[in-house]
DNA sequence: CTACATGCAAACCGTTTGCACCCTA
DNA sequence: TAGGGTGCAAACGGTTTGCATGTAG
């Protein structure tokens, strides 16, 4: 398996040690097409039979991210933080604000506003976060045959 | 004062009745130049010697945002949610990572850049959230003195 | 063999809620 | 004077932490 490969790679060069806890939630988070939050993860864990403490997963989660394996957002209840497998690379995240389906956008239209805010505000920009908020194809299907 | 008889004016129409704590908390944003916490406004309350309870504090932000006189905002350390009056209109936020300064920016690049998406993802966009994030001035300067 | 990982239970902290009392409209 | 607003204390829920034990390197 390609990524599994990959990831144990990053995981031996960020300097972490190899256990079963951080290659089974790696391996969660590769596998999902959608950020998770630490209580989602902890019940994929359990539906494959790896029975691994809630607060570890919060443990692992937190080295993850500290070695870049995994980014934390905040995006759809606010109080309620979600994690995914870090591909490098910048995105931004579409949601649907009815089934709270997340999609994730690779390109990036702020490159050149970011240059302009520069000048007008003198700040040194060093990123951002952009969240989309809407309602996918099939929830407004949905809700129009209602 | 201005804004106060607009936003006397806002709580009347909006049915929620003219209280200490409305009109204390109000005014207390409305001269605030930053969103703020919940706990931070307070204190500030407190300072001015009005003791109003944190619970009423909540209560009171919850019905002002119900009815759109404030607005509810995460930005910073992602579970602490900020405060703001709601002057209307679409804005933006840039966030210095080293003093935490918030300014707000009110144009924005996105409008074609949504239409663009709904296109490629047949998403129906109706909103995003943008926080830019970066050092200001000051702090640049602070910085590199060192 | 030792420093880092993990499990467990308890603490934390921002926020919410139940209930009795209060006050605006 | 009725129904929304407030104070107080207790609950809540996601996340963190202290401590004893386990394990990768």
């Amino acid at each position: 398996m390609r990524e599994q490969i990959e990831y144990e790679e990053r995981l031996k060069k960020s300097g972490l040690k190899n256990t079963k806890s951080r290659r089974a939630i790696l391996d969660i988070l590769i596998r999902s097409n959608q950020p998770m939050a630490a209580e989602q993860i902890f019940f994929a864990l359990k539906e494959k039979q790896i029975d691994i403490n809630l607060s570890t997963v919060y443990r692992t989660l937190e080295s993850l991210e500290d070695k870049d394996l995994v980014t934390k957002i905040s995006i759809i209840d606010d109080d309620r933080m979600l994690f995914e497998y870090n591909q490098l690379g910048h995105r931004h995240y579409l949601v649907c604000l009815d089934c709270k389906k997340i999609i994730t956008v690779h390109n990036c239209p702020l490159g050149s506003y970011e240059k302009t805010l520069e000048n007008e505000t003198h700040f040194n920009i060093v990123g951002h976060k952009l969240y989309l908020y809407g309602y996918c194809e099939e929830c407004q299907k949905r809700n129009n045959g209602n």
